[in-house]
DNA sequence: CATTATAATGCTCACTTGGAGCATAAATGG
DNA sequence: CCATTTATGCTCCAAGTGAGCATTATAATG
């Protein structure tokens, strides 16, 4: 007798507040401490598509209305923790962008770099790297040449840093047994010393770092930052979304030419108030230029 | 009562043969007169994985052993057409290469540009573009600035042509109703006149699309192409396989300068025995080079 | 009013990449 | 030797990218 198949749409719903990238994450619905992604099912019978569904019970959970939504990846592992008896569960995963973190009850905003901290670059090699990640990848890789090379494609000096390679460096990590999810995968203790970074329930840490990886990647060709920022919005708070989700610093002057050159956004004539200095133009984003160009 | 979920794995199967590239099709196992994308089901108990699974029935029936196997969508829209009463169908759909294009057993290869004739412009641009589609296109965009910009944005010649743009030209001419499955989709009959390319059962069509698209993506940033090549081959036969399945023509040198840069090949001494002319140098793909680039 | 913090802006320079062209060498069959 | 085919070497140009220097604009602060 074959196992009943179960289909859950799991969401990595994506804000920026204050020069930080969040992740909406649950602590209802199942039993365990740490936080997981909201899923919810589909409605076989109402749900015309995945993406409808999916835009359905994050409305109603989350009070959250979708604007930007992809698809990321379909996971199917068999696997013994999430799954009852007699049931083969599938999970297909969105990458959601959201304008506003407002609060979300049964759901909290969670830091993208509390959950992968060795991320965000932008004040220079987070400590946890220099301390704790390198040196265990170094006794981990002994002298096993391809492990070294590995490591140093991925987190080392040599070949410049690549903000994509979220999801490669997650495994790496994760084979390298410095995520708890490793041992917990085995039904055995972490080593507490060596783990870093916030937990997630399930495989659901791996599903963000697929998420802020696609998302990092499409942030190059495709103007997807501004579902994540409001109406207007001045060019430097601009800049400091995109930096915030690739986690590096821009050059101010080449980040101005190259939003000239793409002319995606045109000027209001109204102006920032800010505390103090100068005060920067507000812009607002083209979007009748992208849908022409993209679709 | 909710239906029940099934599920069904997808498979495109790319190979480079004569410098074509070809996809497997099936005629068995559906009652359609037009050839359809080979399929199997998940194997809830045995496959660990959802990869695991295509590999085994891909191996089954069609004998041929992936070598290089990605995801690349999952389809699960509501569907009268494939769905039983009671039932709703997911589709996860695969991208396999293989190395030799051999015969298999109730399937046939199908050239890639039988079924998307407008992406090969290796001859300049194909004549239904100019003589049908072009011309259908204009028509359908009409006075409609958005859709005259859409079009141009992805067959017109202002901006250059994108070989990546697969699935969105395919949405395109759907829209526009270029295709017969726009009607079929809504059991019309298709006018015989506008229609162009070899027509795939169900939406394998536009199955075969994101596939094209993603390989033409994956092509740039990684070294895909050996996995369509025999193990040791000249650098034009390997430029010609480029050439195929990007669907432009190369400039020599410069494809030359690029191959010496990246160092994923290495000569073998051995030479190439042609009909006439020069004979060409065998050289060979140096996987562990990759390994430890890549991972 | 000068100072200071903040942001916007103009400009240069070096370097890399990619596209395109010109010319030549090598090898082989006829 | 010639035609054919492939391999190679080299140059040029345009566009893009990364980094730095200097200056101007604006408003709050003392």
């Amino acid at each position: 007798m074959t196992r009943k198949l179960t289909l859950s749409l799991d969401a990595v719903i994506v804000a920026v507040t204050a020069e930080q990238p969040r992740i909406l994450t649950t602590t209802r619905s199942h039993g365990h401490a740490v936080p997981a992604l909201p899923f919810g099912p589909l409605d076989t019978d109402q749900d015309l598509t995945l993406e409808l569904g999916l835009r359905r019970w994050v409305t109603k959970q989350t009070g959250h209305d979708l604007g930007y939504v992809e698809q990321l990846y379909t996971f199917g592992d068999r696997d013994r923790r999430r799954e009852a008896r007699g049931m083969r569960l599938l999970s297909v995963a969105y990458l959601g962008l959201v304008k506003e973190a407002q609060p979300a009850p049964g759901a909290a905003w969670l830091d993208c770099y509390e959950v992968l901290p060795w991320e965000d670059r932008r004040s220079g090699i987070a400590a946890v790297v220099i301390n704790t990640l390198l040196p265990a990848l170094d006794r981990w890789a002994g002298r096993n040449a391809l492990r070294r090379q590995r490591v140093d494609a991925n987190f080392g000096g040599r070949r410049p840093w690549d903000p994509i390679r979220v999801l490669e460096r997650y495994e790496l990590l994760y084979e390298a047994q410095l995520v708890p999810e490793y041992q917990r995968d085995r039904s055995r203790k972490p080593d507490p010393k060596l783990q870093s970074g916030v937990e997630l329930a399930y495989d659901h840490r791996r599903i963000a770092a697929t998420a802020l990886g696609r998302l990092r990647g499409k942030l190059k060709y495709r103007p997807v930052v501004f579902e994540l920022l409001p109406e207007t919005f001045t060019l430097f708070r601009l800049q400091r979304t995109v930096e915030a989700l690739t986690g590096m610093r821009l050059h101010k002057q080449n980040f101005r030419r190259l939003i000239e050159h793409g002319q995606l956004v045109e000027a209001t004539g109204t102006f920032d108030r800010p505390a103090r200095g100068r005060p920067a133009e507000l812009f607002r984003f083209r979007r009748e230029v992208v849908r022409a160009r993209v679709y």
